[in-house]
DNA sequence: TTATCATATTAGCTTTTACTAATATGTGTG
DNA sequence: CACACATATTAGTAAAAGCTAATATGATAA
């Protein structure tokens, strides 16, 4: 297998490491959405929101599409889909654990 | 397909999401190594990276497992490394929008 | 039982990330 | 054109994460 950055694997990995953002993907998980309809959904800050939609597209995890006054995001294709699933997998295994970790360091 | 809490997704993903944590995983990905191995193949800090398998560890990701006076840690199970595998997976396809995007908020 | 090696923990500090409020841009409509 | 609505950007601040150095614990071996 060819040598990935690490760098950049985590700075892709990232983009999935917030509640906000993870939120975001979920509610465009299946179908697109404009950005006030998620503002509404996950009942965020417009601003934060905007910023978080951002990030996510400057990482390449969705993209955007123009219409009319509205901006529609989705998720970037199928890959980005299927690793969201594969989280929840994983998820499953480490419950327990993840739950009583209450911090990263320290 | 049952619901995940978003924090604690949130949380464990958050454990891959860290340049020295994606070090010390792809290190052990394929064998267990011990403390002293993995501080000497990435070159860093023993204080530092005893807090990242700490960290590792409190999420579920890796397990020790002790052996005299050394302790060996390996991924937790095939899950995680298919997960990793798939993270190299979605890079590609991501990897030119990544490059460019330099911060995560703002 | 003391010395040594392997690993963990703590404390202090710096850097990064996230949030909010305010303001700006951009697009359609009367 | 002016207004309303959708979204983006900026600035400032608060909170979280990461790093290093110092110290502690725990196991083996002399």
């Amino acid at each position: 297998m060819r040598t990935v950055d690490v760098d950049m694997k985590v700075k892709l990995i990232h983009g999935f490491s917030n509640k906000t953002r993870m939120q975001i993907l979920d509610c465009i998980k299946e179908q697109e959405k404009t950005v006030s309809q998620i503002i509404d959904e996950i009942k965020g800050n417009q601003s934060n929101i905007s910023q978080h939609l951002a990030c996510l597209k400057g990482c390449g995890i969705i993209v955007g599409r123009n219409e009319g006054k509205y901006i529609y995001y989705s998720l970037r294709n199928q890959h980005i889909r299927d690793l969201l699933t594969m989280f929840d997998v994983v998820l499953e295994d480490v419950e327990s654990d993840v739950a009583c970790c209450d911090r990263h360091i320290d």
